[in-house]
DNA sequence: GCCATTCATACCACCAGGGTATGAGTCGGG
DNA sequence: CCCGACTCATACCCTGGTGGTATGAATGGC
């Protein structure tokens, strides 16, 4: 009679301790419900614990529940990540998978990539170009070694070094009445449509970075690709390319906080680019899965480090987690 | 058909990935030969990857192999975590485990507990007294919740935060010539059995921190429990408890490198305490894990730094890995 | 109090995973 | 150069776990 918690077991369970309902769980795992409830009876006898509270109306996690959830979540993480990097690995000449988002490299990207490849360790690179807050999953999944990313990120089980610090401008439209001015301040945007939880910057108070900050939802909102037609205004919608930022910004739909080297690559008669005194500016990090250490991987962080070692300003607080990262 | 990598294939593929040889594998994981050959060859045509190179005389890891190899042993971490997690969590009244070796608290223990039940989050307290060195893996493995340890230690999928930083004493037969002294250099010791890699300390500087050093072997050399009569001389003997090292010491068998607050603890008519004006310092830890951000560790983690916070040296470097660790 | 909803139980069927027997390739010794 | 030992792969069988279907039982709303 079965010893190990199997991946299978977690998966089931993370569906149900998602859905808390195990009809629903049982159709997003393609299975019927009786032996799923079945598999999570079992898992519970296992493990000796309750992890969930079921009456035929209501299923609720415990605690013990809980913290299963959350341990759940990361082996089933490290599980994929395993199976990512060794399929790479595996390739006839695995390059260094660098996540990136386009344009977000401060304008370094060439110099960095030249000083790799001075290396002695460096390999090719391959590009992963990614929309906004797809890096650090991507580094979590094993689909990447390496990324360049604007802080803050999540960055459970990464690490990081910051490379350049700059300003954040504010994108408007050019018929903007606000674009009229000089500077803004960020109490002028108020009302306005702020993309990626930049509305917070005018709301709360940035969460602090350590322990006792709650656990924070990690999905992503879905993105509809292929849209037709700007998102109903409020929505968190996500923004994957430029192209269609620059369209929302021209119509006034939304207003955009680009660092100042994304803003500069991109001049735009309709656009207006503003400074905001009071908005953060933007730190440019490379980051990577802890646990690997390869050779490539730190002879990249060394090459990007030393590129941008005379831009370097310390970043004064990364912030690990936001519900927009 | 292939759906999962399944913990079970991680457990076969570390299993002949550590013995480099499936007889003895399969031995090992109680089972026979035939089917774990198929399990892993199974394994690798689900990957898409060859992990392991066989002739029938001699089988080797390939990159994509020692990859895989490093992230299943985190993935397996991270599972058995999980489940000893949610094991103590069901508990009816589930206590903050404290991992520490002991004594090995710089005398701030009391404090500490006394500062940590005036939290509002405060829970009971389980103390969980080990060996050296099994603090930083009782976390990994979800043994403890957080934990009070010197640096260095390996440091992976933890967090820590230095509480005092304290010179280190050489522990000496007081019949000793060198005890005569009133204090020595490390270079005095060359030739003396030290234990727990101190010796690294003599030979090699330390490892740096940071990406590129070359993963190290993680097995413990295995401690004989209940051993009689010293070990010969030069092993890497791991010491248990304080009395056998005390043993040892006034025997002139080893030299030992306790923290101040240790030795003072423990005066000893045999044995003689010495300076050592290069060695370097002791920083006791209070460490957890990363991804366990709980308000009962939290609490602990702000009642032990609000103890120490008047003794407090930051320490220069605490080094995540060593052999000894 | 009835009915809809939803989780649990009962029972069945299939195949994944483990066992045994044996083949095949490789290295070393005579 | 051939033989034999060693070790991984193949062939085949069989058990039990995993999933499906049918149905019961409990809960909460109307």
């Amino acid at each position: 009679m079965s010893g190990d918690i199997e991946v299978r077991e977690l998966r089931y369970f993370v569906a149900v301790a998602e859905e808390l309902h195990f009809g629903r769980a049982a159709e997003r795992l393609g299975m019927a419900q009786p032996p799923l409830s079945r598999s999570i009876r079992e898992l519970e006898r296992r493990l000796g614990v309750t992890l969930l509270e079921r009456t035929t109306r209501r299923v609720t996690l415990t605690a013990a529940g809980r913290a299963f959830l959350r341990d759940a979540r990361v082996a089933l993480e490290a599980v994929t990540a395993a199976e990512q990097r060794a399929r790479h690995a595996g390739r006839p000449e695995p390059g260094l998978r660098l996540a990136m988002k386009a344009d977000y490299d401060a304008g370094l990207l060439p110099r960095i990539l030249d000083a790799y490849h001075r290396e002695d360790a460096a390999v090719p690179v391959d590009l992963l170009m990614g929309g906004r807050g797809e890096q650090a999953p991507a580094l979590r999944a094993g689909l990447a070694d390496v990324a360049l990313l604007p802080a803050p990120f999540d960055d459970r089980d990464l690490d990081h070094e910051p490379l350049v610090t700059e300003p954040r401008l504010a994108a408007l439209a050019a018929a903007d009445p606000l674009a009229a001015r000089p500077s803004l301040v960020l109490a002028d945007l108020v009302g306005r449509v702020l993309p990626d939880g930049a509305a917070a910057h005018l709301a709360d108070p940035q969460p602090l970075r350590g322990l006792g900050t709650a656990p924070q939802p990690r999905r992503l909102p879905t993105v509809p690709t292929g849209v037709a037609g700007p998102p109903p205004a409020g929505s968190q919608q996500r923004y994957r390319d430029l192209a269609q930022i620059f369209t929302l910004v021209e119509l006034g739909a939304i207003v955009w906080f680009p660092p100042e080297s994304v803003a500069r690559r991109h001049p735009r008669s309709g656009i207006a680019y503003r400074e905001v005194r009071d908005l953060g500016p933007s730190t440019l990090c490379v980051a990577w899965p802890r646990q690997l250490r390869s050779a490539a991987v730190a002879a990249f962080v060394r090459a990007a480090a030393a590129v941008a070692a005379p831009a370097l300003k310390p970043v004064s607080a990364l912030i690990p987690v936001s519900d927009s990262a």
